[in-house]
RNA sequence: GGAGGGGUUCCCGAGUGGCCAAAGGGAUCAGACUGUAAAUCUGACGCGCGAGCUUCGGUGGUUCGAAUCCACCCCCCUCCA
């Protein structure tokens, strides 16, 4: 423990601002301490906007530190307004409480339970769950200038926007986080809480508000947001969203989404969501600039965040459909590799010559390779569709039969299909 | 409760009786170029192979014809009480 792991952070850019920041290099320094990062369940996974303070909490684990992993079964109740367009849709209580125990297993992955700094996942609901109103308002809420928190650069733009407001409720849940702050001070001596940039009006609070409840003194960080180079919104797809559950984005896709990084972000996402060091991403990068043609910085970070996020066994999968879809040889693949592939997670379908619906597009659609018939009808004009690497013309778009004619199938029943570059879908004939 | 301003296709945002499936931008998809990049150019972008069908907060109405006009309702914002 050392605050080298500060330094090490920076050279990641991984800090975006620091409450304390004079003091928390030698309080670092001092000794093994506890420190959270909250994730609220508002769906039954948690996806890869999530990644970089998950990775954080298990740096800090491995300079010794003792991470806990709040699940907000509380705060998921209420919903974090913290730079919002747009007020939030409540979910019940039972929907809340169900995606908190999913989201309870995801976030354990990351981190170690073993050893002298385990460690734990904790639920705010624990200990705001019987909190009454009157307690609340008088303990708690009287910590709380309203002239403060309409301040607060999270909730400006909700309040101040023409056509947007803020609930009440919303407008709590900074009270609501700032309270967890200080309960973990009390009950496990936490001294530090990290989030995402937009977490820093509630983690202040909580700083705040521990000081005043406790006298303590705590810390903050936050992370910087993830962007990329392009402006566009990182971690989502044309699929939607990038998730870490392997039922919602399979190892494949995930891997797919890394390996698709933009050189000019590769880099920096090495440094974000890797353990490889800083002087070793730095040779990668001197590298790739040397190298004509492709870079391998997407290749080692998709492996990296892959391994870290779907294991060994999520990795091999993923690299082994890639193998097969992307060196051009699938007719070397055996039936065998087919059957992997599909267990493996590449998308796939089963056909009948009997029950064929009268149009590729239809087809494709309801396989959902593509959102709508339209995309086909255009994939198919350009000569973008492929059945066992064999272009299909528009014309045959009336003719699926003939599309899939078992004659034509790889061992008798399997037919990969192509649309565009990356696309595939695997039709097994029944 | 009163006054005013709003709710348009994934997002932003034009559109105030026909020329509107609805400008423009963004996002997204496909093609060319490449490296399963970026930038650029091209095409697509409500649904449908198609004839056609369904959209502009909701429900009714006026009209040959409504996103546009009217009535009522729902929701949001601002100010006043």
């Amino acid at each position: 423990m050392s605050s080298a792991l500060l330094e090490d952070l920076r050279d990641r850019g991984l800090i975006f601002q620091i409450a304390g920041e004079e003091q928390l290099p030698d309080w670092l320094d001092g000794g093994p301490r506890t420190l959270y990062c909250g994730f609220d369940p508002t769906a039954d996974s948690l996806h890869i906007g999530s990644l970089v303070p998950l990775l954080t909490l298990r740096r800090f684990q491995l300079a010794g530190h003792k991470p806990l992993a709040l699940v907000g079964g509380a705060t998921g109740l209420i919903g974090d307004p913290s730079f919002k367009a747009a007020e939030r849709q409540l979910n019940t209580p039972q929907v809340v409480a169900g995606w908190t125990e999913k989201i309870r297993e995801q976030v354990s992955r990351f981190v170690d339970f073993e050893g002298a700094n385990a460690a734990e996942v904790v639920n705010n609901l624990d200990w705001t769950g019987n909190v009454d109103v009157l307690s609340f308002l008088r303990d708690i809420g009287k910590h709380f200038s309203i002239n403060a928190m309409v301040q607060k650069e999270s909730v400006k733009q909700r309040l101040e926007r023409e056509g947007e407001g803020i609930s009440f409720t919303e407008f709590t849940y900074m009270i609501l986080q700032s309270f967890d702050f200080s309960e973990l001070y009390q009950r496990y001596d936490c001294t530090l809480q990290i989030g995402g940039s937009d977490q820093w009006g509630n983690i202040t609070g909580g700083i705040d508000l521990t000081r005043r409840r406790f006298g303590g003194q705590v810390f903050g960080m936050t992370l910087p947001l993830v962007t990329k180079a392009d402006g566009t919104k990182f971690g989502k797809t044309e699929s939607g969203t990038i998730w870490l559950d392997p039922d919602r984005t399979s190892p494949y896709a995930f891997y797919q989404f890394w390996l698709n990084t933009a050189d000019a972000d590769v880099y920096r996402f090495l440094r974000y969501f890797t353990f490889l060091s800083v002087e070793e991403i730095a040779a990668i990068e001197s590298a790739d600039s040397e190298r004509q043609g492709r870079p391998e910085g997407q290749g080692i970070l998709a492996e990296q965040v892959t391994a870290l996020v779907h294991g060994d066994a999520g990795l091999t999968a993923a690299t082994r459909i890639t193998g097969a879809l992307f060196s051009g040889e699938m007719t070397a693949l055996s039936a065998d590799d087919f059957e992997q592939l599909r267990l493996d997670g590449l998308p796939s379908s089963e056909i009948t010559a009997a029950a064929m619906p009268p149009t590729l597009t239809q087809l494709l659609t309801e396989a959902g390779v593509v959102a709508s018939g339209k995309q086909v009808k255009d994939a198919l004009g350009r000569g973008a569709v492929l059945i066992n690497g064999v272009s299909v013309d528009a014309g045959q778009n009336n003719d699926p039969r003939t599309c899939f004619n078992p004659v034509a199938s790889l061992h008798n029943r399997y037919f990969l299909l192509r649309l565009g570059k990356k696309k595939y879908h695997l039709f097994v004939l029944k």
